[in-house]
DNA sequence: GCGTAAATGTTCTTATTTGTGTGAATACAC
DNA sequence: GTGTATTCACACAAATAAGAACATTTACGC
């Protein structure tokens, strides 16, 4: 996968920026991303684990905060970030995307936690990603994919390109496939928070040939701010959890494939 | 990779340059990068370790702010600031930078610790800022500033635009002053060690009223791989330290202005 | 030019890290 | 429960990095 093999420290941090940010991880992926044996990366995880950085489990390992919610729930309530909430759900989601990313093409990322824990899986594989979020880019930058940005303002709670400069420069590029982020979905379609961000997300979609929704289930049903697109047209979603027979319906009379991931 | 051997001095350089943007150098790294043995790079980390500059690994090292951080993680969990490697002088620079800016202007901000700095201080300004540095442009997302980054491939130790169609986009921006960082300075001007970087840097001189490079005093002298300009044409150098009289007798036949910045 | 000291390279040995094959342990479906 | 497929852990082999001692080159004074 990797042409270098990383070495000790970088596999360690390598690990432990999963952890943070999908709150898992498994050996076979850190053994594929850091170019090592599994041998190694079992022997990675319980250094790390004898030092408290994690807890070890078969097949993987866990970020300490997830150690005993019921515990330390109470104590702590507001320790996870609104990144963390629902990090299973969110990696288990990206993890399904991954099987509609082939070598060579080029994909196009919105915004949004889901979509970092994405880029974190997309790592190593050989393919080509326009995305408008820093974040985004910025965990891809030292990876084996080509990164392209558009041009234009900065803007936005997540630093992210927006802006008409940014919408020109995205004509640019023919995307294979969208990975949509959102933050509800109805029978009308996709919605978002931000005006200023749908613009950016009906370019994208304008721009490509596949379109797939990347929604968490604590999304159905909501229609907030600003409508982004409906939902055909869109070749799939991708969720954590069944979205009741009411949207269901709806998706499948829209021709939209519905995928729920499970956590591996 | 280098036709020529790089001198002590130049792979100290070197090393702390790629430690303070990566956290980590391999030795054979470096000993590809400044054509020497692995030997003499074993030798030069060896030396830097006893300053405290860095801390030696099998293999490499890492930034010294990379120390073990089993004890401080449970506590300080995201410690992204790697930069702190002669901070006082790096702010005080910035702080001296900042009199060259004035409210309504289009100024464009180069790579590196010292612009990020700069970056942070700039924060209220009423400016709009031109950057290439995806740190840059995400430490200013959330301030007053006006953030506009070119468009393009991400590449870099800094994640950042570079390549050919930023270089094109940068013609659409009309900048007032912009601020260079360079790995070196001589009589025969700035030096960087990325060629790529160094077509960047020379597209936002060309694009520039003004231009005014921040150098903190260990780069006097040093002529690393890849040229980026001449004196002549920048209109002030702002730095820590006295440069030596036979730099400084250089600035000013090329009519290059010196302002040595003292910390506050 | 020459001589000298510092810096760098070579060679060999030792230490550390990583990989491989094996059987045992674990999870999971039925 | 049983059967099956992973995953794990151990011992040993291989690869890689480090260190020591000595040879060589380079820089820089005169």
């Amino acid at each position: 996968m990797l042409e270098k093999r990383l070495h000790a420290k970088q596999r360690e941090d390598l690990i432990l920026d999963i952890l943070k940010t999908t709150g898992f991880v498994t050996v076979s992926e850190i053994a594929k991303r850091s170019g090592v044996t599994e041998m190694t990366v079992r022997r990675d995880l319980d250094q790390l684990a004898t030092r408290d950085r994690l807890i070890r489990i078969h097949g993987g390992a866990l970020h300490p905060d997830n150690r005993d919610s019921s515990e330390f729930a109470a104590i702590e309530p507001a320790v996870n970030e609104r990144a963390n909430i629902n990090l299973a759900g969110k990696r288990a989601i990206a993890q399904r995307a991954l099987q509609h990313v082939a070598a060579g093409e080029m994909i196009a990322l919105d915004l949004g936690s889901t979509m970092q824990t994405f880029a974190q899986l997309l790592g190593d594989l050989d393919v080509r990603v326009i995305t408008c979020s820093l974040p985004v880019a910025s965990r891809l930058a030292h990876s084996r994919t080509e990164v392209y940005l558009p041009g234009g303002r900065i803007a936005g709670l997540e630093p992210s390109v927006s802006g008409p400069i940014a919408i020109e420069h995205l004509n640019e590029y023919w995307i294979d496939t969208f990975f949509l982020g959102c933050s509800g979905v109805s029978a009308e379609g996709f919605f978002d928070y931000s005006p200023e961000d749908t613009q950016i997300k009906k370019a994208l979609i304008r721009r490509s040939k596949r379109k797939i929704a990347l929604v968490d289930a604590s999304k159905f049903g909501r229609a907030s701010v600003a409508h982004i697109a409906p939902l055909s047209g869109f070749d799939a979603i991708i969720t954590d959890a069944n979205p009741g027979k009411d949207l269901e319906a709806h998706l499948k009379a829209n021709n939209v494939a519905l995928e729920i991931a499970v956590g591996s």
